[in-house]
DNA sequence: CGTACATTTCGTCATCGGGCGAAATGTAGG
DNA sequence: CCTACATTTCGCCCGATGACGAAATGTACG
């Protein structure tokens, strides 16, 4: 039972979500899903970290980037059928609609340039907040 | 995005799978629920509010008793995906197992005795805890 | 070596989520 | 009506989680 809430709880962050989508257009370093995603890179560090311990992803060093890949296979039996679940209407959702789209142009930019342009916030544009404006004082 | 974060969200807490497996059984009443899980009504209760706002689950008023039931159908589209993957490693695991033994049990006990049993903590057995933390008893 | 840079780890903060008990709600039966 | 009882709602506590920035780590390159 430990395994499922761990799959589940893994890919039910949306963020996450979000970082398998993108995934599945083939492997990533760390920047470049932080470019996407809009956010520090020690958070991305965490939730790639999370997503790793559950068995979604691998990641592999080369040089300075550290690239992280959907895993082909997964000591943890439940992440093929979560896998699964990702192919369904998540695939017409604005957000990850907005996400392949900005991959694609990140994907024209020089890996090395790409840190310079996160830290000018010209591609990364934050997930649409649920509350927009409630918040407790 | 949001229903597929709701239904994962929902699966994927080990009290509510319990919950859903427990329900593959037929529907039950809350107080059935309860004695196998052996949590306060109002924990069982918030459970199965949250079933059954992802969409999982259908209630159904029968005098002073409430029955749940797995959803035949849902307008959550990712609800049915989630429940094909309760079928798999899960129907071998320990706690599932025993939730199962102790319902054939429960089913033989007058609906209107089983409250009774409750608070005598008969049949309740607590989910096996992770950190064995102290509890005031 | 030492610098530059990508990534992770650590510490902190605010929010979320699950647990409980008490009180509220709703229904059957006297 | 009033009581009994199953269930839900509410308020609270506390551990888990996600966000960030600062510091640590690890690698390439001069």
């Amino acid at each position: 039972m430990r395994d499922f809430e761990v799959a589940l709880k893994a890919a039910g962050d949306p963020t996450r979500t979000r970082v398998l989508k993108l995934l599945e257009s083939g492997e990533l370093c760390v920047c470049q899903i932080q470019g996407i995603l809009g956010l520090a890179p020690s958070t991305v560090s965490k939730h790639l970290a999370v997503l790793k311990a559950a068995g979604f992803v691998d990641d592999r060093r080369e040089g300075k980037w550290i690239y992280y890949t959907l895993a082909p296979a997964s000591r943890n039996p439940h992440v093929l059928g979560v896998r699964a679940l990702l192919g369904g209407p998540l695939d017409r959702d604005r957000t990850i609609l907005g996400d392949r789209r900005r991959l694609r142009a990140l994907l024209r930019v020089p890996l090395a340039e790409i840190c310079d342009l996160i830290s000018a916030r010209t591609l990364a544009r934050p997930l649409t907040r649920r509350p927009p404006a409630e918040r407790r004082s």
